[in-house]
DNA sequence: AGTGCGATTGACT
DNA sequence: GTCAATCGCACTA
């Protein structure tokens, strides 16, 4: 039985990159495949926005990073370590190049499926980390220049219950850049990643 | 056409 | 705490 999610509208979405990801704390990613629905709400994002060394689009478009260059709510996949995939949603006007990394999801629909997916029982585990969250959710490169404001299987929904306190640190894994604050996470959640003082 | 490496993870000391 | 895995792609020539 699939919960009645309200897809987010692209003009729901905040103009300004580090807006789209302290706004996408709370918010849904839904999945909806032939065997069933994946979904969980979002609850840690890093904003990597324009003229961050850090960026992916910083030195200019590339086949790569084409999709950060897309209007607000499209996928940017990345692939990394010839194992993990990464899951952006690209966050400023067409052909400026910025977007949210999606980082940590608390599972909510098909969480057998994700378990599966993820050989992993720990529901905490699931989707704590961006290469965890892609191999729970099943998406990979396939999924590169998706719109998720469309009527397509990877999507963005409202929230589904009340958000908590948002927090926000320096981001996890960059050698650039390093001070600045753009990761939010959603305080007090068992579901997130990074270290310990990450998590305050 | 060849080279180097990454917005990470899981296994292991 | 360390470290290898393994692929697409940007960069250099």
């Amino acid at each position: 039985m699939e919960r009645s999610i309200r897809r987010l509208h692209r003009t729901d979405l905040p103009t300004d990159t580090t807006k789209l990801a302290r706004f996408l704390i709370g918010k849904t990613l839904v999945h909806d495949l032939p065997e069933g629905r994946l979904s969980g709400r979002i609850v840690e994002t890093e904003a990597y926005v324009v003229g961050d060394a850090a960026a992916h689009a910083f030195r200019g478009q590339t086949r790569r990073n084409r999709s950060l260059f897309l209007r607000p709510g499209h996928a940017y996949v990345y692939f990394a370590y010839g194992l993990h995939n990464m899951l952006n949603v690209s966050s400023e006007e067409s052909g400026v190049g910025a977007g949210v990394l999606l980082r940590a999801l608390e599972p909510l629909e098909g969480i057998p499926l994700m378990q599966r997916r993820r050989a992993q029982e720990r529901v905490t585990d699931l989707a704590r980390g961006p290469g965890r969250l892609a191999q729970a959710m099943g998406v990979s490169l396939r999924h590169d220049g998706l719109d998720l404001c469309a009527a397509g299987p990877l999507w963005l929904g409202a929230s589904v219950r009340p958000t908590g306190e948002i927090g926000k640190s320096v981001r996890i894994g960059i050698s650039r850049e390093t001070e600045r604050l753009l990761r939010f996470y959603e305080r007090r959640s068992p579901y997130t990643s990074g270290s310990r003082s990450l998590r305050v």
